[in-house]
DNA sequence: TCTCATATTGACGTGAAGGTCGAATTGACA
DNA sequence: TGTCAATTCGACCTTCACGTCAATATGAGA
């Protein structure tokens, strides 16, 4: 029986399932083990310098052999890559539901500086993480830095020259945001008050004192629900 | 003759020049030899990311043997740090003659960042040396973060409430000319508008258009002399 | 229960970087 | 010119992280 039944099958008639079908039921496995490593490494850079994470650390946070990491990864770079996209697509999300609405540029611009500032207090390892990866991987950004741009061309059409090019404002906006976010890394600045970083941002950028405090005045109330428990490996 | 003569000597006669002395004719071949490998890992910095130069790197670059780099410096960290160490005496001796004169805490400040631009302007290397010294060797800036600090709350004082502290207002001038370094160091920015910059920086910390202005037009003319050719190492 | 594609494992080879140390060099002095 | 202390040299050892691969485990379908 064994017999023919193995001859019968190895032959004929298994052996060849729907390859489709295969790829599929890996999917899972393969997603989540993915995902562990991602949010290994995600970890880690809360804790230390990105350069200073390797192979080793991040399989051994996300529990799994070394082998399964280059499975799924070229290197440190690939996996750094991800944490970094992950990171700009949750806040990109973030962002969706009270960016819709608004049409002023300056009133975008000050959104999400708020939004970001705002999440960086709420969630610190957030805020260490993406100043972190800000300097070492800062290819990750450009979709966030590019947008931000298009804001302040907007913006600046709209207002009378003050000699300031939008791609310096660039600079300036992020500069900012990214010297705040080490800051609360770092401990420095504890707690700030959203309100007057994003009004000096925006008199950076060109405002007066008045407009700066009428944008801030018309930001929608409460821009992300503040469920700040959630960890910032989510 | 050589056998008295090498008794006579050992015995009682010579071996105890001066051990100050002694000291004194080694230091000028030693302070050579270190000034070399700082200068050696300055002009690295200048190339590549501060974590990925390796001793080997910065002796090969200085013409000396491992074994001497460890007579002068206990790790890298130490080396860096001398590098650091030496940017901002250097930076603040070229600061030294303008700033004597000047009270008005504003003024400093715009002085003081309007010197800094144009030295990174004059001195790509020198700008993209001293980004990545910030982001790896935070430490080495501090007492230049502390005048600056010191200046604001100055200024500060002398200003109506803009509910920005002054610890904010200096994370946010660093934050901008570190970005500004940052870019121009990248090649973003290839050539800014000092005036721009230093006018954004003074309403971002309270100034409005009409004083910004005023500020600017006050400051020292050519704050530095242009002698631009000198390279970073130096 | 058996089979097979897929995913996972971890021991291992390789090379690069850190750090050491006895030998060699240098140069002021007698 | 010989001596000695200070400096420099570079071969060598050690550690550690990278990346590989043959062996093993998993689990859906027959």
């Amino acid at each position: 029986m064994t017999y023919l039944h193995e001859k019968f099958s190895g032959c004929l008639y298994v052996a060849k399932i729907d390859p489709i079908r295969r790829a599929e039921i890996g999917r899972e496995k393969r997603a989540r083990t993915r995902a562990q490593l991602v949010a290994a490494a995600n970890s880690l850079f809360a804790r230390q310098a990105v350069e200073s994470v390797t192979v080793d650390d991040v399989v051994k946070e996300a529990g799994v052999a070394k082998g399964t990491f280059y499975v799924h990864f070229d290197s440190l770079e690939a996996v750094t890559a991800a944490v970094a996209e992950e990171l700009v697509r949750s806040f990109d999300e973030l962002l969706q539901p009270g960016r819709g609405s608004l049409t002023d540029p300056a009133l975008k611009i000050a959104f999400g500086c708020y939004s970001f500032i705002d999440k960086a207090l709420k969630d610190p390892l957030w805020a260490s993480v993406v100043a972190r990866l800000a300097a070492a991987a800062p290819k990750g950004g450009e979709i966030a830095r590019r947008r931000l741009f298009e804001d302040l061309q907007q913006f600046s059409k709209a207002l009378p020259d003050d000699g300031v090019s939008a791609e310096l404002k660039l600079e300036i906006v992020v500069g900012i945001m990214l010297q705040i976010l080490r800051a609360l890394g770092e401990g420095r600045l504890s707690s700030i008050d959203r309100d007057a970083a994003i009004s000096a941002i925006l008199r950076a950028i060109g405002l007066n004192a008045q407009e700066a405090k009428s944008v801030l005045m018309r930001l929608p109330a409460t821009p992300m629900s503040d469920n700040s428990s959630r960890s910032a490996t989510k």
